[in-house]
DNA sequence: CAATTAAATGACTGTCGGTCATTAAAATGT
DNA sequence: ACATTTTAATGACCGACAGTCATTTAATTG
């Protein structure tokens, strides 16, 4: 009975299209000024329907999320499968996630949402848990990248891949929030280009997970 | 006229014990679970009095941020005061910004509200400006350690102490928060071990701007 | 001890996330 | 073709809550 496919299918398609209006409004916006109307009405819906696809705002907001996450995934995977070496995948990497947040500003924005539990109060687990996954979808390209890194003597053997993609990412991650909403921040007025942070930072850690060997190829500008 | 004076003692005293009940009630609840009723009821006040003292619940909400902000101040320039060499002060402030994300956690994770301003729109100017020249002026401690370590040779000359505080401080601060809600995370199935990341990635940030003489005399470990 | 000023109150309003009884549409069976 | 059942959609309604304001209470002044 295929009837029931159709029906499957067409279901699926009215959640992505709500995840539409939601997605237009949210990043319009943001979370707190959004109303379930304003997007129901986007939806050309009525709010009660809404909730039978999300279960909640929150919901729908992490629909989003993942929404952005899985552009990020795939830029990331791009960033490392040519036949490179692993510090030029590295870079690459790193440039991926720096284009993401540049041209995906409301994504990577909304991110933030995921580190605060107590904004999320109504988010149900099972889109908690779909967000969550594909974070570590995301941070599993990178440790990728390091272990291989260590097998093929571009890092020191010592050095954790897990721990080192944490630091990494965690590092470009807080520098990029800083540049995003830097306007309005007292760094505006001190004359730090947080381009050049980002840089710099990422230089000083790789730097120091290079081997001997390896530094003869790249040297980071400290 | 003194009556004026006790009069406004008075009225600031009424200000701090507003601030008072709304911590706590913050403190069990977080922001968004926090009712002005609530508050109000734990002030022994009426909700209209409380908005003669605060002009919203954000309002509130960034008055006891600035408290976070007076305790960890205080700390920070608690451990640079000591006549010891750079290198000392500056693992100093990292300890200092550490302890106080433990022993002071609600005000450290509510501090992450200043970054998102999608979440506090009724905010106002005034106090935001409040907490934003605190965070300036803990900021503000550690430019000033680095810049000595400059010219003390410690550092290399050519690092710029605003960046490497950005650098410094973003990093101790992500890594922080991940080990503040790690458990609700994947995190915790790896076997990774926060406090260690926490000490590594600062020995790797900051053995890059060690002078080679400065190194003689301390080497982090990476 | 009025008169005036300042402080405090809490009932009320508007907004909004979420619900549910009801209606509309689609699928199914004969 | 039509009755019956199942599924989808609706929007009036509810409860919660931030914020307001006319009114009351307390303090100050002359």
């Amino acid at each position: 009975m295929s009837k029931i496919e159709r029906k499957e299918r067409e279901k699926q398609l009215r959640r992505e299209s709500i995840l539409d209006a939601a997605e237009s409004v949210f990043f319009e916006k943001g979370l707190i000024a959004s109303t379930m109307d304003e997007i129901a009405e986007k939806a050309e819906l009525s709010k009660g329907t809404l909730y039978l696809y999300y279960r909640s705002k929150d919901d729908l907001y992490l629909g989003v999320i993942c929404r952005g996450f899985d552009i990020l995934i795939i830029k990331l995977i791009e960033s490392v499968s040519p036949n490179v070496s692993t510090i030029q995948k590295l870079l690459n990497i790193g440039s991926a996630y720096y284009n993401f947040s540049q041209k995906h500003t409301h994504y990577f924005r909304m991110f933030s949402f995921l580190e605060s539990p107590q904004f999320h109060t109504m988010a149900s687990e099972e889109l908690l848990n779909e967000s969550h996954n594909q974070s570590k979808r995301a941070w599993d390209v990178i440790i990728d990248v390091i272990s291989n890194g260590i097998k093929d003597g571009t890092f020191r053997e010592n050095i954790d891949p897990v721990q080192m993609a944490i630091i990494l990412w965690s590092n470009a991650t807080a520098i990029m929030k800083l540049k995003d909403r830097k306007d309005q921040f007292w760094i505006e007025n001190l004359n730090v280009d947080v381009d050049t942070i980002l840089q710099k930072s990422n230089a000083m850690l790789v730097s120091t997970m290079l081997t001997e060997n390896a530094k003869r190829y790249y040297q980071p500008k400290l």
